[in-house]
RNA sequence: UGGGGGAUCGUCUAGCGGUAGGACGCCGGCCUUUGGAGCCGGCUACCUAGGUUCGAUUCCUAGUCCCCCAGCCA
């Protein structure tokens, strides 16, 4: 049969690249890149885009990608992001080899390639407003008109492109525009505009240039000079790519790159887009750009999900060119079939409900075996220490059991992980509340776990922390950012009414297993019976700070939720 | 009623003229000192209508629906 491919699974764009390779296509070599505009934090759709450009040039032998920063907007970017994108991407497990560029770099270069152009006669100087340009573009259905300035001859032109360049004219006085057909059915050949005035400081040339490079002409330029093969974008360039190609042949530049388009990822109940993020951030709606509910990697690394979960989810949800909405479930699959390979198991009570076993001795204490990670045996085995006071989990116990509900109950009997079997003896309640405040149970001695003294079998196995023993936390809990239900808001209603008010759920009073104390920001732990959760920056050492990766699969929590359905 | 793209299980995705495969999800079962993990079984898909062909998800024609484009953003 077919062998499988070494990483990600076959796609057009691996089969393009690949079919290019074979046939000698670009002297057989292949070079992408990975084109980031230095404004924003990268999120897990740029991993789709950062898997399939640096992992075609892994595979293929002698490939390159390149990481470029496509700073053309002087406005919107600066070098915080430029850091940021750089560690992200390192720490996704990418590595450019020092192939680090700039389109600030190119721009004494790309105002040679304009000066081409205007020269040519297929660039000239336009002097209506944004506005009148507005209005002499068309419409979708209604050509455009020429501008009155497009007859400009090529002398003239190159003055008032040189002076623009010596900023002898304000911003949005004049632009640089192709010359093309102002009749094109493409709206983006109707003249689009080149260059534009923008009195601004640039993070990386300062006040140098105040004619700033629009995208439709930088970047192809960029993938020209850089020797790009493959230039590999989202769908909604699709329609650029005869003004791409335009680009590379009007200017005689020293190389054609191919532009490939594939469908961007969409992951349900979540944003993803720059502006919403930024929004969320800026307005502060969420606690930064590694907020652990967002999509970003910042976001998604504080959250404590894996690069190699991440790269695993990118390599299987494919690349193609239908629009598509990825569930979220695929996401937490790969990061559960990640964490369970690799985290340490431990016990931890998010709600504690105290537990005395009345006949085990006042002020013993054992150290239970417990085994580190079933996954893993060389992960071995740790004491936890337990006492006649405990913890369980509220919803370990219920005074009126429902139906296949096989934990603690009055008069019934659960094993407690790595120890004994209890009976609940007795429950206690505020006479004021009526809330149950303690347990009372029994243990017995002969079930010790490891013991083969008897191989009793109870129907559950429960999770506890000893009470003196306890280290307190507090942990997070993440839910969607958006909420399930997203019947069709209003189209101009703030979108930020779909959020989910209850996307961050704040645990206080935690208890967990002592072992836990020396823990450090960015450990991660499987929480037995319960998820994956991570040390978070926020932690200190009187209080744990943990986040919820991801939980554990609940079957009882389904059983639960379909015995709570409408009979009938 | 301009142009550019796209339609395959609920969700992603494979298929390249030979009778639809995988993953997630869901439903059963086994196993289990995590109701986790693992294992076994099952579920459901080719947008529609014509045509070509021995044979069409694949080719042709005509429709339908969805997405993108009217920034001096990228």
């Amino acid at each position: 049969m077919t062998t499988p491919a070494p990483s990600g699974s076959s796609n057009f764009i691996r089969d393009l690249v690949t079919t290019d390779r074979t046939a000698g296509k670009h002297g057989g070599h292949v070079v992408t890149r990975f084109p980031p505009e230095p404004n924003g934090y990268l999120h897990i759709g740029h991993a789709k885009s950062i898997c399939l450009n640096f992992g075609l040039a892994d595979e293929i032998p002698g490939g390159k990608c390149h990481l470029r920063f496509d700073d053309t907007n002087p406005t919107t970017e600066n070098p915080e992001y430029v850091q940021a994108i750089q560690e992200d991407l390192r720490w996704l497990g990418f590595d450019w080899h020092g192939n680090m560029f700039y389109a600030s770099d190119y721009f004494e270069q790309l105002y040679g390639f304009a000066l081409t152009l205007i020269k040519k006669g297929t660039a000239y100087v336009d002097s209506l407003t944004a506005d009148q340009m507005r209005e002499y573009r068309g419409t979708l259905t209604d050509p455009g008109r020429d501008s009155p300035f497009r007859t400009r001859l090529p002398d003239e032109n190159l003055d008032l492109f040189r002076r623009m360049r010596a900023g002898e004219f304000p911003d949005g006085t004049h632009v640089l525009r192709a010359r093309i057909d102002m009749a094109s059915p493409n709206i983006n050949l109707r003249d689009p505009v080149l260059y534009r005035i923008r009195h601004a400081s640039h993070y990386r040339t300062g006040t140098t240039w105040c004619i700033y490079p629009a995208y439709d002409f930088a970047h192809p330029l960029s993938d020209a000079l850089e020797g790009i093969t493959h230039s590999i974008c989202t769908l909604e360039f699709e329609d650029h790519r005869p003004l791409y190609d335009w680009i590379v042949a009007e200017t005689d530049a020293p190389h054609r790159p191919q532009q490939i388009e594939f469908a961007r990822l969409n992951l349900t109940s979540t944003v993803m887009s720059k502006r919403k993020l930024l929004e969320l951030v800026e307005r502060k709606l969420v606690a930064g750009w590694d907020d652990p509910r967002l999509p970003t990697l910042k976001g998604l690394r504080r959250r404590g999900v894996t690069p190699e979960a991440i790269r695993a989810f990118c390599d299987h949800i494919g690349v193609a060119k239908r629009d598509a909405i990825v569930e979220m479930q695929l996401l937490e699959h790969f990061i559960r079939e990640d964490l369970n390979k690799r985290s340490p198991r431990v016990m931890a009570v998010l709600r504690p409900l105290k537990v005395v076993i009345d006949n085990y001795p006042e002020g013993a204490v054992e150290e239970l075996d417990a085994v580190n990670n079933p996954e893993d045996v060389s992960a071995g085995t740790r004491p936890v220490p337990f006492s006649r006071t405990l913890y369980i989990e509220q919803d370990d116990f219920r005074e009126d059991p429902p139906k296949q509900f096989y934990r603690l109950a009055p008069g019934r009997e659960v094993r407690l992980r790595y120890g004994y079997i209890i009976k609940c003896a007795s429950v206690t309640k505020d006479p004021q509340t009526g809330v149950i405040t303690e347990l009372h149970c029994t243990y017995d001695p002969e079930t010790k776990s490891g013991s083969s003294q008897e191989q009793r079998k109870v129907k559950a196995t429960i999770h506890w922390v000893s009470a003196p023993h306890a280290a307190p936390a507090t942990i997070r809990l993440y839910h969607p950012l958006l909420l399930a239900d997203q019947t069709k808001l209003p189209a101009e209603q703030d979108w930020t009414q779909s959020l989910n008010p209850q996307s961050c759920e704040l645990l206080t009073g935690c208890v967990v297993e002592p072992s836990l104390r020396s823990a450090t920001p960015g450990a991660r732990f499987q929480f037995e019976r319960q998820g994956y959760f991570c040390v978070d920056s926020d932690s200190s050492a009187d209080t744990l700070v943990f986040n919820r990766t991801v939980s554990l699969k609940d079957a009882w929590a389904k059983i639960e939720k379909t015995q709570q359905a409408p009979q009938r």
